[in-house]
DNA sequence: ATAATATATGAATATGTGTTCATATATTAT
DNA sequence: ATAATATATGAACACATATTCATATATTAT
């Protein structure tokens, strides 16, 4: 399954944008379930304005969807693909080690 | 399954060093088998130093692992869910759409 | 209408980072 | 030893970007 440059150049900016410790939380706190800005403004401890600033590139590159709801905006992953994704790499850092006897990694 | 605080910094690093495209050439390129420097550098047309950069940072991430061979360097992804990772972002942008009726997205 | 709450946005900035160039190191061959 | 090939590294720079601050927009209540 080969991909076209475009494409990865498109994979390449949503894991960038996965790639910001603010914006992975909120993309993580996003992942069960549609939460509010203001709960993702407390969860992070991020200003208001960043966490919006974050939202808009996480929602202009569809990996977050927003619906309003009175005064108030949810935020949900875009899709299962967004989930499985993140759910992977959080299980890639929460075991230890896979394949590979450590080696030297550290150059002196 | 929550992370901790470090766990999400680590991840995010991750997230981050496959957000740059000549980098994530590099990876992909590397999913099958072991790879020499040489053949990067023709695959992603960056130069020998660029890729030898790129190299030593998803090394140093453990996203790739490099065995010598002579005077050639061989890398390969580090471990099967690096692999998992990667291949879950590769369907994702070669499918359509998931989930949600398109609804609107550009604020005018 | 005004006030209050919730979210979004534009500008400015300080920091980070991808890339290039020149050079160093390592390995093999002569 | 020198030469040639393969890879790595340090410095410098141009550009991107995360964050803050101030302010604007949207929604509800009075």
């Amino acid at each position: 399954m080969a991909l076209t440059s475009d494409q990865r150049i498109e994979m390449a900016e949503m894991f960038r944008l996965m790639g910001d410790p603010t914006r992975l939380n909120i993309l993580i706190s996003c992942l069960d379930g549609p939460v509010s800005v203001g709960e993702l403004t407390k969860i992070t401890g991020a200003s208001q304005s960043l966490v919006s600033h974050h939202l808009r590139l996480l929602r202009a590159a569809r990996i977050l969807r927003a619906t309003r709801q009175g005064r108030h905006m949810f935020y949900t992953a875009a899709d299962a693909h967004i989930r499985t994704v993140v759910v992977d790499m959080m299980d890639h850092v929460g075991e230890p080690m896979d394949e590979g006897p450590m080696e030297e990694e550290d150059m002196g």
